[in-house]
DNA sequence: CCTACCGATCGGTAGG
DNA sequence: CCTACCGATCGGTAGG
């Protein structure tokens, strides 16, 4: 139980790096082929141990993906969430939140795109408590970006006649599909045209209203 | 082989007939769980033949799946391509594709949303001849759209300096979080909020860029 | 379309 | 963490 146990000092973190092993291999499988296609067996082939061995760390399967979408959890929190949330509140927010989503698909995180945008498709039909999940994570995602544009109507970023659940769809959509057709294509600059499409979202949006800033021209700064 | 061979003339429907009754079993249920998980065995019980009476049609999986695709871009073709299409070419076929693709998630045309929406996320990582497959269709749509505009910008239907391939991403993405966000919350009504993306990002590209039809604010219209 | 069967793999248990 | 095992289900075959 403590470190008095035993002289060889690295015996409890062994079991733990086990399991996180187990967790991560997890979750790169399931962000390419599903959490339904995880398997307590492959995951074992993978990972050159036993089949018990690793049904030892979680007793059931559904437990099993019970903790691998929380390790993701914290993947993307980290990846995603915490340098999206660093930008001062408002409109810089929203550009700093939508930036890291993108970056983090540009980047691979996760070898079959965004862990969540595969739950998403995977639990958006069946019911049990994954889709329930799911549900509870894309209202958060949503109402996140709602509370910043709200924010940013107040002080006068946004055109206070915006719709802001309106425009949290809008700038949710193109995150999404570039992230399937990042990783559909191979091909990571597709997240540019998820880039542009926030900001003409953005632009239509603004308070001036100018006709120059919100059209899908090529982008201005020739970015 | 002809219908000189019995006296029951619906004996050779009768084989084409559970065909097709598969087909569709297997169409729902792919839209709902995903391609991955038809299996025979299930396929069976549902429609309370043998196993070997279901594989008997399709003589492998890897046909089972193929044909359900084959079945499902036939839906596909009936219940999106088809009507968008019978609207004259350039703005107004682009804004029929969109509302028929709109309209068939919000019918429950599959009852897991659209079938191809869930091949996307299925088989945007996984290397293979379904991949290629998807690949293609997404190309393909995206190609529509973006020939549309074209016309469109021809027509003077659109401003002439709008870059093609972005705004048929930015009309693309509302249409599949739509089909997502549908499903996921059983609620067909999300839809408006896709009519309103692809409104918003058509207005954006228009012509005589008025400021006033390119906001994200409520639908000038009160729909 | 059926029964009967094959080897492989599934989630999970027993016992160590 | 291991071996050895359970009943169920998988895709597929044989034979009718």
């Amino acid at each position: 139980m403590s470190e008095t146990t035993t002289d060889q000092p690295r015996r409890r973190s062994d079991g733990e790096q086990t399991h996180a092993a187990i967790l991560d291999a997890a979750m790169r499988l399931a962000s390419i082929e599903g959490l339904g296609s995880l398997t307590i067996g492959r995951l074992a082939r993978e990972l050159g141990v036993s089949k018990s061995g690793v049904f030892a760390h979680f007793k059931s399967k559904q437990r099993l993906q019970q903790e691998t979408i929380e390790a993701a959890t914290e993947v993307f929190e980290r990846e995603v969430f915490a340098p999206g949330m660093a930008a001062p509140e408002g409109r810089a927010r929203i550009e700093s939140l939508c930036e890291s989503y993108l970056s983090y698909v540009e980047r691979g995180v996760f070898p079959g795109g965004c862990f969540f945008a595969q739950l998403l498709a995977e639990f958006d039909a069946p019911s049990g408590p994954i889709h329930d999940e799911v549900v509870a994570g894309q209202e958060g995602w949503l109402a996140l970006l709602e509370g910043q544009i709200e924010v940013a109507k107040r002080e006068g970023e946004l055109d206070p006649a915006t719709d802001s659940a309106q425009l949290a769809f809008e700038l949710y959509g193109p995150l999404e599909l570039a992230n399937y057709l990042a990783t559909l294509n191979r091909d990571p600059s597709i997240t540019d045209r998820g880039r542009g499409a926030v900001r003409a979202a953005l632009g239509r949006a603004s308070p001036h209203g100018g006709a120059r800033s919100c059209g899908a021209q090529p982008s201005p700064g020739g970015g």
